[in-house]
DNA sequence: CTGTGACTGTTAGTCCGTT
DNA sequence: AAACGGACTAACAGTCACA
């Protein structure tokens, strides 16, 4: 259950940020936040509120849910399954 | 640009939580939460925090993605277009 | 069961500077 | 450009009585 997303979503916003090559400094000014702040989200250090992470997704052309969908993937990478191997059922064809 | 999803999500949240036929008080318990601070999450007058709101899609069973994916729904729904009532070209017949 | 105003302690978020 | 620290203020987390 549990398990703390609080780094994979830092790790999102760091990664859609990076794709704009805006700089952290520059985002934080344009989404009305300080510049540390941004560091200490992006690193994970963070416990960002609702409004501050619409602001930054709004900054960086994206909604919130696909930061989210991101940082699943990035959580769900590190959560090293067994490799098992999606077998798709052949659909009988009547 | 700046809508405030805020009560997108707290509706989403209610919404989730219906669906489950879990009362507020219910789900607040569940998810360590104080009673009266899910409905002010629900009602959107709380600006909630990342962990708050994933401890709460926890006990949902669902993902915060979901959660958003849902409240940007119905943030466009709520969004009147002015009635541009859909027109489909009626298919001449013959 | 749920909504709200008010309250307290904690943390979000800022501003300075250093590495 | 970014991480990090300290001191500071605004806002949130968490709770209560009451409607």
């Amino acid at each position: 259950m549990g398990v703390d997303i609080t780094p994979y979503v830092g790790t999102a916003f760091r990664l859609l940020r990076e794709r704009t090559e805006v700089s952290q400094e520059d985002l934080a000014f344009r989404a009305g936040l300080d510049r540390t702040y941004v560091s200490g989200i992006e690193c994970g250090r963070r416990n960002p509120s609702l409004k501050s992470m619409q602001h930054l997704a709004a900054e960086l052309s994206v909604s919130l849910d696909q930061v989210f969908i991101l940082a699943r993937k990035l959580a769900g990478q590190t959560e090293k399954l067994p490799a098992q191997k999606r077998v798709r059922k052949p659909r009988a064809h009547g």
